[in-house]
DNA sequence: GTCGCAATAT
DNA sequence: GATATTGCGA
């Protein structure tokens, strides 16, 4: 797509305006577009490179945005005035690509057409980013930094669509990404999650900005719902116990789409703490299978704090002979935080 | 690649 | 403080 441009040679920076400006004296239609077409490319360059410092430079990178947005609405104004035809094909496509194949069809700030020219642009470049270790993309369906993880990843949230946990975290980005309409799509998942231990807490000026950014860095959390732990409680129990299995076993006896070895493995590990914690108070059982029987709600009858886990989790779905319905619905409210209510028992 | 632990983030 | 994610060595 090379494009003999005008400005290529002695291309000088100057403000948007003054560019706009320079361009509106133009009258050959092709060379506006030409020129205009060129800078938004030296901006989106500018945007590869500020990206890698997004986090200390969230202003710039909003300003550039801006600058994109002006000069790609001057340019779709340009060809509306003279081709109509032409405009008219090009919007509704320009809006399937960004809308549509981003899967961010919802997000949509106050200028329809400034965003879906810069989540275009956006995607362009975002494919060239490299990811590291990146999963989390779940607003960008189609971003290829996720399909690099998509088999374990990218389906990660299937089981928990109807999950209130999940719902409440979608709601809460999407909270977060209607405040700053186009900044979650313009910044590649990669670059944020490399970043996102730099300054994680509370870092300096753009609050909205970095919070949206490190909203979508760090990978989604997962929500153990009762009916997930269950499951898991369960495939501990076929497996002999909390000790002997092992995070891959586990996770291919509980069959949920999407689980990976990673969540598992972290749920294994905070199982076993409170396992081991409560296990002293119960020296009469010494299997495995007996840590399992505690999960199952018989350790609640001890009334022991510190079995939330246990509690929690495992209430709904098994005979819980040491809870109550109403805990066990608490418990289903809570999705998330069963483990927690239960601590709080 | 998998696992377990510890550090870190939310 | 509880829970989930990530890093790292084994």
């Amino acid at each position: 797509m090379e494009l003999s441009l005008d400005l290529s040679l002695g291309f000088v920076p100057k403000t948007v305006s003054e560019f706009l400006g320079e361009i509106s004296r133009s009258r050959d239609r092709s060379e506006k577009l030409s020129m205009l077409d060129d800078f938004v490319k030296r901006l989106e360059e500018e945007m590869r490179k500020i990206d890698a410092f997004k986090r200390e430079l969230p202003l710039c990178v909003l300003l550039v945005n801006d600058a994109i947005t002006r000069l790609k609405k001057e340019a779709a104004r340009c060809m509306e005035i003279e081709d109509r035809p032409v405009i008219e094909e090009f919007i509704p496509s320009s809006s399937k690509t960004s809308s549509g194949e981003n899967g961010q069809l919802s997000i949509m700030g106050r200028d329809g057409c400034e965003k879906k020219n810069w989540m275009s642009s956006a995607q362009l470049w975002s494919t060239e980013t490299k990811s590291r270790n990146e999963h989390d993309d779940w607003s960008v369906p189609e971003n290829p930094i996720q399909s690099q993880n998509q088999k374990s990843r990218g389906e990660a949230f299937i089981p928990f669509k109807g999950n209130s946990c999940f719902q409440k975290e979608l709601m809460k980005e999407d909270k977060e990404v209607s405040q700053v309409p186009s900044l979650c799509l313009m910044t590649p998942p990669s670059e944020l999650h490399s970043n996102s231990k730099l300054g994680s807490k509370g870092s300096n000026a753009s609050s909205l900005l970095t919070q949206s950014l490190q909203q979508t860095a760090r990978k989604q959390r997962r929500c153990w719902s009762p009916e997930l732990h269950r499951r898991f409680v369960d495939a501990l129990q076929q497996l002999g116990g909390a000790q002997v299995a092992t995070p891959k076993q586990i996770r291919e006896l509980m069959q949920v789409e999407g689980l990976t070895n990673d969540e598992v493995k972290s749920h294994l590990q905070k199982y076993r703490l409170h396992v081991r914690r409560v296990a002293p108070t119960n020296g009469l059982w010494t299997g495995q299978d007996q840590c399992e029987e505690i999960s199952k709600g018989k350790l609640s009858e001890s009334g022991s704090p510190q079995s939330p886990l246990l509690l929690g989790g495992s209430a709904k779905g098994f005979s819980c002979s040491g809870r109550s319905s109403t805990d066990a619905e608490e418990d289903e409210k809570s999705d998330c935080h069963s483990w927690r209510d239960g601590h709080k028992l």
